[in-house]
RNA sequence: GCUCGAGUGGUGGAAUAGGUAGACACGCAGGACUUAAAAUCCUGUGGGCAGCAAUGUCCGUACGGGUUCGAUUCCCGUCUCGAGCACCA
């Protein structure tokens, strides 16, 4: 047996051993807690891990591990995000299918995670793209088709109810989330037909199909949802898109707004994601208003939503937004041309532009007008970008002198601005702050504006024409996309009705096509499936987005395999739900808001029994790449090291980081990595040859990749491990370097040295020195609390204190070591387990039990001691044992602060070194 | 513009409840072992001043104030960087 450490051999030993003994398999067990440690799966891309991905993984995987130590049942399961585009746009270009790349990349993810040394449970793994799991995401998809909200009890019904309802009182005594508020008698129900009742029950449905103003992206040839959109561009691609109307299906997320802001509170998340959340959801407290519109021939109730109630009296004119459904009926005839040709040019506009030309004032006249309810003022009504369609009615009441969107219209357009504030200028700009004493404004006056708010909403409740309304930012999710590799819809269409298709059909399996394209006339692929019906009936030709399939996959991990049932109800009663949750930020308006409504849905018709999904969250922080330059100078192919480069004439040229090591170029490395360079001469610094760098993205084009393969090559996966960690917290962003690594690659030499020395095996069966036990009881102390408290970083570097004192104190015990092993396995697993088995034992340290922290082997052996100060006994010095009491003593009286300490404060202890005081608590 | 978060040596970063700032590691410098290299080990390493020296002393956690016997930590203001939202009425 060798003594020396050779991690190649050992990781591969355990890795194999871990497989074969299905060592991290785990069932339900009553007599033992669980502890369901989730990490954000990944979406299997052509290009592998870089180092950067398996940053969350490693803490997770420590944190699991230290739990399994504890004595926790621990579900840590991994899986794939495989619907998406990246292979979708790749089989577009070869005509490879999907599901084999997929396949391929899957593979190639397995095979990296595993060289890790993940404690994975394999036997549970899903897949979003397998049929046996969208299984599931298609049933929810029909249990929301299947269902509406009924705000009075906030919670999910079956959609029968509603039904029932209908047929006997009609919309009577119903408060639903819906589209549009509809009123109709039983009488008027029971007379409709299919088609016409269908109609109405979609603007009920949690899952519905409807005619929204959609993110289009045409490179794309699909529809995106808000979160899939930054800065007008689409995340993936950074393609332009357009604002379009379009019949798409959506998820009634909306509906859930209150419930989904109320519940953050119980969560422990970081405040920002909340925040974020919060943000994203935006509740806004304020009043629904009813004006009179009139187009000349008829007159309507046309309602807004304002924040601002008591500037009732300020209002000058009302803004529609370009898609209101108000537009074409507010159009007076002699001003058609005029706002159809500002309709055109604002549909034009892609979201970009508009965010570009966020200042410019546009904006049409209607040629209609509007009657202030409460003045009986008679005011324009105008159409202008700057009013958005999906957010409270579409419709404004404009004050331009308190609002300074408004303002800005009012000035570009010549439109009156009355102030409504005592003392306020409104002549260069508009007065936005809630505060002052009001005027101009009839039975407000005097009030201050946060008294008028109030005030103004009763008194328009009691008129009738308006009340109190709470609006949310939220919209409801978008749910279609125009593409191929995504779950197809259990839909049909039956005299062009959408229907549902019965459980029994499901999975509904993604039908193969010739070519992965949109079809010729603007389709989605699907269109070109062949016998893409049910019942002779066309089958819906849109695909799910990609946060179907990853909304609930935490749910399907505790029952992986289960056919008739997306969880079995004891089991889902026993893990619950995810205790920590690992992963990046990116995902906090989409996946994160997404889960949270499927979680809740789900919880409304008792499928789950948790309210959130995850517990804990922890975001993990990006890692970047350091780039590496070379130096060439101009006109030749010699390279010139990076301090001397200033004296010539030179280009900047990224290197391959993986043949620099420690910002030195491995020069013959070069010769071979290009072609052109294998004739490359240097000017070296020193002997050496120095590059630059720089931090930038992580990406292929920048040579700055840095796959964890070559570290597990050149360093084992235990290095690379505790590498991760050691770089800084978890939490934290920060460029991937090099430097370093060896330091604690040598920590874990040390600590093989501990075991093993040149000769053979060091550690025997005496027993402990007190000093031994107490480097390893502040070790256990540190180490539990690091990990609970997610700093695994310094975790490692208490590590490396205790081997080298336990080193230094030349310590051989087994009774110290065998623990060291157990403590030092969640952060290095493999070395852990083959120091393990050479101590003797034959299970996996992962089953081994946590060592206890014994307080008494580590407490400083301190006493009391009293000091007397003018004749009294004031206070007690708190001593360590090795400190001279009379020393301490005079330390203390011969501070000139002691005399402050003690004016008028009794003092608890002084804490105190030789000649120094350091603590004084009161 | 609004909302969060962060600014500590040459570098990554420590400092649990306000109590010896810079742990640990990298890098650097010097040394040991070696024919040599690699590997390994040891010593030093925030800055200024004084001293042959052990050492002493002052300044130091973005900047300016405040609270406190004592502030990297708490409060107010300023600057810089990062993240998110962005015509949300």
């Amino acid at each position: 047996m060798s003594t020396d450490y050779n991690f190649s051999e050992i990781e591969k030993k355990w890795q194999e051993f871990w497989a074969q003994n299905r060592t991290f398999q785990v069932t339900e067990d009553a007599g033992k807690p669980k502890f369901y440690v989730l990490d954000m799966f990944p979406y299997p891309s052509g290009a592998g891990l870089h180092v950067g991905h398996p940053l969350g993984y490693i803490a997770s995987d420590i944190y699991s591990r230290y739990k399994r130590l504890k004595g926790y049942n621990v579900l840590h399961p991994m899986g794939f995000d495989a619907f998406g585009l990246p292979a979708e746009q790749y089989a577009v270009q070869t005509g490879r299918h999907p599901a084999e790349t997929t396949e391929e990349n899957i593979a190639r993810y397995k095979r990296q995670l595993n060289r890790i040394g993940f404690s994975f449970d394999w036997s549970r793994e899903v897949r979003t793209c397998d049929p046996k799991y969208y299984k599931w995401t298609q049933w929810a998809f029909l249990k929301m088709f299947g269902s509406w909200y009924d705000n009075s009890i906030q919670k999910v019904r079956p959609i029968e109810e509603l039904t029932a309802h209908f047929s006997e009182s009609g919309t009577d005594g119903i408060d639903a989330a819906c589209s549009r508020v509809l009123s109709f008698t039983a009488a008027e129900w029971n007379a409709m037909d299919e088609g016409r009742r269908a109609a109405v029950l979609m603007n009920y449905r949690i899952a519905y199909l409807g005619e929204t103003s959609v993110n289009w992206c045409p490179q794309l040839g699909t529809v995106l949802a808000n979160d899939e959109v930054k800065e007008g561009l689409s995340v993936r691609g950074g393609y332009p898109v357009i604002q379009k109307k379009m019949q798409q299906w959506q998820l009634r997320v909306s509906a859930y707004a209150q419930r989904l802001l109320d519940d953050l509170d119980s969560l422990e998340w970081t405040d920002s994601l909340k925040e974020m959340q919060r943000n994203w959801i935006g509740r806004s407290e304020g009043a629904e208003m009813i004006f009179k519109v009139s187009n000349g021939e008829n007159t309507y109730d046309m309602t807004i939503f304002t924040t601002r109630a008591d500037t009732v009296f300020g209002v000058t004119f009302m803004v529609l937004a370009p898609e209101s459904e108000w537009v074409p009926r507010l159009t007076a005839p002699e001003m058609k041309s005029s706002v159809e040709e500002y309709l055109a040019s604002a549909a034009k506009k892609t979201e970009r532009e508009r965010i570009a030309e966020t200042r410019q004032v546009t904006g049409v006249f209607t040629g209609s007008y509007a009657v202030n309810p409460i003045t009986g003022a008679k005011i324009p009504v105008w159409i202008s970008e700057y009013v958005l369609s999906g957010y409270g009615t579409g419709a404004i009441m404009a004050v331009p002198a308190h609002d300074s969107r408004d303002y800005a219209f009012a000035k570009h357009f010549n439109l009156p601005i009355v102030p409504l504030i005592e003392g306020c200028d409104v002549s260069q700009e508009s007065f936005d702050a809630k505060e002052g004493i009001m005027c101009n404004s009839g039975f407000l006056n005097g009030m201050t504006v946060k008294e008028a708010i109030p005030a103004a909403v009763r008194k328009i409740q009691e008129l009738g024409i308006g009340r109190k309304k709470i609006n949310y930012r939220l919209r409801d999710a978008i749910f279609s996309r125009q593409r191929y590799w995504g779950e197809p819809f259990p839909i049909y269409y039956k005299d062009g009705v959408a229907t549902p298709m019965d459980m029994s059909c499901l999975p509904l399996c993604l039908p193969e096509i010739d070519r992965y394209q949109p079809t010729e006339s603007g389709e989605p692929p699907l269109a070109r499936a062949v016998g893409w019906e049910y019942q002779g009936w066309p089958i819906e030709k849109s695909t799910m987005p990609g946060f179907a399939g990853s909304s609930a996959y935490y749910l399907r991990y505790m029952d992986p395999h289960n056919d008739s049932a997306i969880v079995d109800r004891a089991k889902d009663e026993y893990w619950r739900d995810v205790d920590l949750y690992v992963g990046g930020t990116e995902h906090a308006t989409g996946h994160l808001i997404y889960s949270r409504f499927w979680n809740k849905f789900l919880y409304d018709l008792g499928y789950v029994c948790e309210k959130e999904p995850f517990r804990k969250l922890v975001n993990q922080g990006m890692i970047q790449g350091r780039s590496n330059f070379v130096y060439r100078i101009k006109g030749t192919n010699t390279f010139v090291s990076y301090g001397l480069k200033d004296k010539y004439e030179t280009t900047e040229i990224h290197v391959d980081v993986n043949i620099v090591h420690n910002d030195r170029l491995d020069t013959e490395a070069f010769r071979k990595w290009m072609p052109d360079f294998a004739t490359a001469e240097f000017i070296l610094e020193d002997g050496e040859y120095i590059c630059g760098w720089a931090v930038e993205k992580m990406s292929k084009s920048m040579f700055n990749v840095v796959n964890p393969d070559n570290v597990c090559d050149t360093y084992g996966a235990d290095t690379l491990r505790l590498y991760e960690m050691f770089l800084g917290p978890v939490e934290q962003s920060k460029p991937w370097d090099t430097k370093g690594i060896d330091g604690v690659h040598r920590f874990l030499k040390k600590f093989w040295r501990l075991f093993y020395g040149r000769d053979g095996a060091l550690f025997t069966d005496t027993p402990a020195t007190a000093a031994e036990l107490k480097v390893l009881h502040n070790l256990i102390r540190k180490v539990s609390a690091d990990i609970e408290n997610f700093s695994m970083n310094t975790s490692v570097s208490a590590f490396m204190i205790a081997v080298n004192e336990l080193t230094e104190l030349g310590c051989t015990s087994r009774e110290i070591l065998e623990p060291m092993v157990i403590l030092l396995s969640p952060f290095a697993p493999h070395i852990c387990e083959e120091l393990w088995s050479r101590l003797g034992h034959t299970a996996s340290v992962a089953n081994a039990a946590f060592p206890e922290y014994i307080e008494s082997y580590t407490v400083e052996n301190t006493f009391e001691y009293p000091v007397s100060f003018n004749g009294k006994t004031r206070f007690k010095l708190e001593l360590p044992k090795a400190v001279d009491p009379a020393a301490a003593e005079a330390a203390v009286l011969a501070s000139p602060n002691t005399e402050k300490y003690l004016a008028g404060k009794p003092v608890k202890k002084i804490i105190v070194v030789p000649s120094k005081i350091i603590n004084v608590v009161f």
